[in-house]
DNA sequence: ATATACTTTATTGTATACAATATTGCTGCA
DNA sequence: TGCAGCAATATTGTATACAATAAAGTATAT
C-alpha cells in the first residue's frame, strides 16, 4: 500500500468546478440576472456533459442563484424587490449576532484574514475590476461567519451574500459610492479588541448602510417572464 | 388552443415525488439515521432511473437530511450533537421573530388552518402514530413561517425543522413526554388574538423546552464514519 | 493462521441515446 | 395583412450504457 499519498492531484469533483464558476461569474456580475443557461451551451464550455451541468444547475437552483423552470430550462435568478428586501432583512437578523459571536472566538490569524480580504477588496478597487471587489466584500461576510464558528447559520448566510449579489446587480443605486470597506476596517477592529457589543452594533449599521444604497422602487426587466406572470398554470 | 385547463391531472414531477416520498419517511423516523440509500435500490421503490433518484438525493443532501460522499453514495444524516446544538440556536434566533411577524398578519383562515394541524396531531398521537405526529409538529412551525410571509427565513426554518427530526430520532430524552401540543395551542391563541410580544415569548420558551427534551451527551452510532475518521485525504 | 496481493463484484460517476415538451417557422385561408 | 393550424426544430426530461472507484472475496506465502 502505496504512503506516498502527499497530495491529491486530481480530486476532480466536475459538478463543483462547474458550480464554483458559475457562481463567480454571477457575483462578479458577468451573467446579468434572467439570462438563459442552456445545459448545451455550458456543456460545450467546460467540456463537460449535460449530466453535470443539470446537477451543477440544481445546485444553484436551490441556493436561488439559478431558477429552473420546468419544461423551459435554468436562468440567472432575478430577485423581485419583495425578496430582495427579505434578504437584507434576513442578513440583518442573521449577521450582527454572528458578528459578536466572531468577536468573541476570533484568533489572531483569524484577524490575519479579515484584513487579507479588505486588502483585496481595497486593490481590486483600485485596478477598476468592480465585480471581484463585490465579490470579495461578500466573501468578507462569510469569513466572519466562518470565525464565529457556527456552521448551520454560517451556511444561510451564505446563501444570502449570494443572492445579495444579485439583488445589488439589479438594485444598486449609482449616486452612491460602491466602496463601504471603511465599515469592514471598523468591524475587524472590533473583532480583533473582542468587542462584542461593539461588532454586533456596527454589522447592524453596516447592513442598514447597505440596504439604504439600494432603491427597491423599479421593477427588474421582466425579459421572459411575461408568459408566466399572465397564465398560472403550474403548481 | 383548448381553454379547458381545468385541472393538471399530472403534473409529474418525478423527482419531487422521490423527494418527498424520502423526506417523510426520514421525518418519520421510518428511516434511522445512517441509513444507506443506495441508487439502484430506491430507483427500484419507485420505479424511476437512477438518474431521478440521484437528482432527488441531491436536493435531499442540500438541506442536510441526507449526506453525500463522493464513490461511496447517499445516507441519511446523522447530525453531531454540535450540529443537533446548532440547529436549535438557529431555529430560536429565527422562529420568536417569525411568531411575531404572524401574529400581526394571521387571516382567521390561517388560525382555522393551525388549530386543524394541531387536531390532525392530537388525533395522530391518539392512534399511537408518533411518526406522523412528529411530522405534524414540525409542519405547525412551518405553516406559522408562511403566515409571517417571510419566504425566505421561511425557507430556512423548513430546513432547520427538517434537521429537526433527525436531532429528535438522535438525542431525543425518553423520559420527557412526547407531546407538547399545549405550546402549540397557546401560541395559536395569541397568533389569533394578534398578541405579538406574547406570540414571541411563547415560542422562545416552546423552543427552550423542546431543547432541554434533548440530551446532546451520547454520540450517535457511527456506523461508517470510523474509515473516514481516521484517514483524512478528501478535500 | 495471518497478512498481503490480486481478482471479482458491486456501486457510484459520467456520457450518450431516446422520449417528451416547448418554441419557432411555415403554409393556407379569410 | 393577420391569424389559425400544422410541421420542423430545438431544448429539456428521463433512461440506459459505459467508465471509474470502492468493497469484498480468494488465494498464496510466510
Amino acid at each position: 500500500m502505496s504512503l506516498v499519498h502527499i497530495s491529491t492531484p486530481k480530486p476532480k469533483d466536475v459538478t463543483q468546478k462547474v458550480v464554483d464558476a458559475l457562481a463567480l461569474a454571477i457575483h462578479e456580475h458577468r451573467l446579468a440576472p434572467a439570462t438563459k443557461l442552456g445545459e448545451d451551451e455550458i456543456g460545450e464550455i467546460y467540456n463537460v456533459s449535460r449530466t453535470v451541468v443539470r446537477a451543477a444547475l440544481q445546485s444553484l437552483a436551490h441556493i436561488q442563484l439559478v431558477e429552473i423552470q420546468r419544461n423551459k430550462g435554468a436562468f440567472v435568478a432575478s430577485p423581485t424587490p419583495r425578496e430582495a428586501r427579505e434578504v437584507f432583512e434576513a442578513r440583518a437578523l442573521l449577521e450582527p449576532r454572528t458578528a459578536r459571536s466572531a468577536a468573541s472566538r476570533a484568533t489572531p490569524s483569524d484577524i490575519e484574514i479579515l484584513k487579507d480580504h479588505i486588502a483585496k477588496e481595497h486593490a481590486a478597487l483600485d485596478a477598476g475590476d468592480n465585480g471581484r471587489a463585490l465579490n470579495l466584500s461578500g466573501r468578507f461576510h462569510i469569513e466572519i461567519a466562518r470565525i464565529a464558528d457556527q456552521d448551520t447559520i454560517g451556511r444561510f448566510i451564505e446563501t444570502l451574500i449570494a443572492r445579495s449579489s444579485l439583488v445589488i446587480a439589479l438594485y444598486w443605486r449609482r449616486e452612491s459610492a460602491l466602496c463601504e470597506s471603511h465599515a469592514h476596517h471598523a468591524l475587524v477592529q472590533a473583532i480583533a479588541d473582542g468587542d462584542e457589543q461593539n461588532a454586533e452594533e456596527l454589522m447592524q449599521s453596516h447592513l442598514v448602510d447597505l440596504n439604504s444604497a439600494l432603491d427597491f422602487r423599479d421593477r427588474p426587466a421582466q425579459t421572459l417572464n411575461l408568459r408566466e406572470l399572465l397564465q398560472a398554470t403550474d403548481q
